[in-house]
DNA sequence: CAAAATACATAGTTATTCTATGGTATAGTA
DNA sequence: TACTATACCATAGAATAACTATGTATTTTG
């Protein structure tokens, strides 16, 4: 999968992992590896400030939380993240056909 | 159409809509316009930088037509642009799946 | 005649994702 | 035991793509 193919497309589907419940970011990396059977592998440099940002714009929330000695930040949706799901999923249905309107101009 | 949902597929929507055969910059705008009903319009900005680097990459060529005293840049495809263009499609088909495939985990 | 549309071009900005790096902890293995 | 892989967090800086803003010039339309 070309990287820059998720510009602008990869708050949607961090946003969709989350429907299952909360994650820590480890997990969203792991979540949407599976979800897309490997097609997505997420490098960390890329989830971590991308969940940092999303909690900025107020779309997930944080709490740390330790599983022996180790710590984890786990994330869930808020309400205007589950909004902005919403959102995101349907700007995403009319950018693909869009696109396949240019792609099959008669069809 | 947020622009940001652009990138990384322009490209491929470009290259599309020479299948109906050569265009000047403008009129690629005029059919990313006409094909997509209205929801893309491009700057020119974008398109005419964008035309300029796939002619550097081989896969547009150009020849300058003058209309009367106005002087246009007529675009084509190459052979190595339609190969493009059909590398490029599959793997938009490819990057919809795996969208959908996060989407919708069970169906 | 003014405004809008047509037509080309580029410099600089912005936003997003990536690479590279660095830290800690645990489990498996040579 | 040392090494390696995996799990887990984080950030700085690079790369890239598309955009805004600006400039020029011609043609059509109100």
């Amino acid at each position: 999968m070309r990287g820059e193919s998720l510009k602008g497309h990869l708050d949607l589907l961090v946003l969709a992992v989350f429907t299952d419940g909360p994650l820590h970011g480890y997990g969203v990396i792991r979540a949407l590896r599976q979800r897309s059977s490997a097609a997505l592998d997420l490098p960390e440099g890329t989830v971590y400030p991308l969940l940092h940002r999303l909690e900025r714009q107020g779309l997930l929330a944080s709490r740390w939380r330790s599983v022996e000695r180790r710590r984890r930040r786990l994330y869930s949706l808020t309400a205007a993240g589950w909004r902005a799901l919403d959102r995101r999923r349907k700007e995403w249905a009319a950018f693909a056909s869009t696109v396949q309107a240019v792609l099959e101009p008669s069809g």
